[in-house]
RNA sequence: GCCCCCGUAGCUCAGUGGACAGAGCGGCGGACUUCUAAUCCGUUGGCCGCAGGUUCGAGUCCUGCCGGGGGCGCCA
């Protein structure tokens, strides 16, 4: 990436300076380059000369004109400037900037990838919710970033696996399975009641009478916990993880791994880990039930691993998990996309990695801020036991999995925001996704145009892509030239909200370029000109389509 | 009480310690006989919550306060 070429050729010059007497000996602090924010101070800029001076006892403005004038010749500087109080300053060269399109054209669909990740492995886990229900919207937040995230680490050379980890064990699905028992029950004619604190959901009941159209009162005729076990079972694969995967499907989501909790328990993982923190000494007996010793291991206070009623508890088959993941499955490196619900469990987690004798670096939880959902600017509150919720589906019937998608990725994982139905069903036609759309299908539309006038790929191919010299092309060529580093940035930030922002960005510049310079002409003297700009085009089509396909948005023909 | 996130234009939000703080929407005024006007151009609009501190330089880092959200269970 040119960025990193530039530092060290930076570097290289601060090193000659100092050989050849131009500036004192001393320690450079790192390089640094930077995109300035005005476009007046060239491409890239760099403020080593500030960082340096109190180390070189000279003055900034000194420092920069010594390491400029030691800077090793490249073809792909054009200008280099000094500018109060000390910042060097570059532009890119304008022939260098055209042969580019060339370049991007080459590189195709693999068009902005970088290799930060060289080739380690990286499970992303996003999604994963108590399997007891259909998705609500909020959950669209989690199975977006974590989705939009997979696709920016791949981009950036990491071996990625997307999993779901069904949480099919433990006390919930208990209470599952005995709410659509109940469900079932009266859905036959019985006198059956809702356990206390059961799901309340219309679609329990939905779902309780489609088993039984299916399966008449085969469940009534076992034993209840047996029944309440399969019910839940069959609830949790057939309904619950179905219209998960359905939701997902819709959004472009596709898992590589459903990974069962309550496997950890059937094939010896939960024992065998469970021994391991035993020999650790990490556990410790009280009241009846067994305790992670967090505290002394950077915990904020010890956990219950098992209740004193002998079940474990939710953090138990988290250990165990996790140990699978990085023992068992070796990965280098695990995300988990955690809603801000769960920001205290973060140093018990650490503290889990810890007594595993596993490096807490190399497990990220990933905390994004809640969606607050509001319906014409009042709160909804949503539970799923209550069965007051609104089904990510729905929003995908009013809005469309597209606009979904770029709202949800829009903000920073930080920033909390409002999600409200009205408003999103109201302006569903400004959500800026149509804008960075209409910009592909607008490029598709010219395309399609010249091929009409005669303009096949073959008849440009030979076209000459140093005639490209327009500012608003030159402007267009260095803003897809940000690509690779709006993923590198993404990568390392684990921020996704870079690309719906660069896409907006860059749809913006064609959309000048559009502006200011046409592409198909039919004056023959414009014929090479033509080509040339047919290759341009092409290659934006390229860029657009990959940010696009990178938020998991769809790249029209046309709209 | 303690812990985490946020507070930037009327609204929704960007802003990797740098150079005059940006975008979209909204408001106002313009541009379709031309490859898609779901577009473009101009204009309006800011004690970057408040107070200190660190730094050559702070919207960005640190401390305190105020306001909003989330958490602190033998729930998940």
């Amino acid at each position: 990436m040119i960025k990193d070429e530039l530092t060290t050729l930076i570097e290289k010059a601060i090193k000659k300076a100092q050989r050849k007497g131009d500036l004192p000996k001393y320690e450079s602090p790192p390089v640094t380059v930077e995109r300035p924010k005005q476009a007046a101070y060239g491409d890239y800029s760099t403020n080593i000369a500030l960082q340096s001076a109190r180390l070189a006892r000279k003055s900034p403005m000194d420092i920069a004109a010594a390491i400029v004038k030691r800077l090793p010749k490249a073809d792909f500087i054009g200008l280099v400037d000094i500018a109060h109080p000390g910042f060097i300053n570059f532009t890119l060269d304008a022939g260098w900037l055209a042969r580019q399109v060339e370049a991007i054209r080459a590189a195709g669909e693999r068009w902005g990838n970088v290799d930060i990740g060289q080739g380690r492995r990286v499970q992303v886990e996003y999604g994963s919710a108590n399997p007891t229900g259909p998705l609500h919207v909020g959950f669209g937040r989690n199975v977006v970033i974590g989705d939009t995230l997979a696709n920016v680490l791949a981009a950036a050379g990491y071996q990625v696996q997307r999993e779901y980890y069904v949480n099919d064990a433990g006390t919930q699905i208990q209470l599952f399975g005995r709410s659509l028992y109940a469900r079932y029950a009266q859905a036959l004619g019985r006198e059956a009641e809702l356990p206390e604190n059961g799901y309340r959901g219309q679609y329990i009941v939905d779902w309780a009478q489609e088993i039984a159209a299916m399966a008449g009162d085969k469940y009534l005729r076992m034993d209840y916990e047996e029944a309440v076990q399969a019910l839940a079972d069959l609830g949790i694969r057939e309904k619950a993880l179905g219209s998960v995967r359905a939701d997902c499907e819709r959004l472009g989501i596709i898992y590589d791994h459903w990974f069962s909790e309550r496997s950890l328990y059937t094939d010896g993982t939960f024992d065998h880990v469970m021994s391991l923190l035993r020999q650790g000494d990490h556990l410790e007996l009280r009241e009846g039930a067994v305790w992670f010793k967090a505290a002394e291991l950077g915990g904020d206070k010890d956990e219950v691993l098992i209740r004193s009623t002998g079940e474990p508890g939710y953090f138990a088959s988290d250990i165990a998990y996790h140990y699978d993941k990085f023992i068992t499955r070796g990965f280098d490196w695990v995300i988990d996309v955690w809603g801000a619900d769960h920001q205290g469990h973060v140093p018990r987690m650490k503290a889990m990695m810890r007594a595993l004798g596993l490096d807490p670096e190399r497990l990220t939880l990933l905390i994004y801020q809640l969606v607050t959902l509001k319906e014409a600017g009042e709160d909804v509150r949503l539970s799923k036991r209550a069965g007051t919720m609104v089904r990510l589906s729905e929003v995908l019937d009013d809005v469309g999995p597209d606009a979904v998608r770029f709202f949800l990725l829009a903000n920073a994982i930080d920033s909390q925001m409002d999600f409200d139905l009205t408003l999103a069903r109201e302006q569903s036609q400004e959500n800026p996704v149509y804008y960075v759309q209409y910009a592909h299908a607008r490029i598709a539309s010219i395309l399609r145009h010249a091929a009409e006038q005669g303009w096949t790929a073959e008849r440009y191919a030979d076209g000459d892509v140093s005639l490209l010299n327009h500012p608003s092309e030159l402007t267009l060529i260095r803003k897809m030239l940000e690509l690779p580093e709006i993923v590198e940035m993404a990568a390392r930030n684990l921020a996704p909200h870079h690309l719906p922002h660069y896409a907006q960005d860059l749809a913006a510049t064609f959309h000048a370029f559009y502006r200011d310079c046409r592409v198909v002409s039919s004056d023959p003297a414009d014929e090479e000109l033509t080509k040339a700009r047919l290759k341009l085009v092409e290659a934006s089509k390229i860029t657009l389509a990959r940010v696009l396909g990178l938020m998991g948005v769809s790249a029209p023909e046309r709209m």
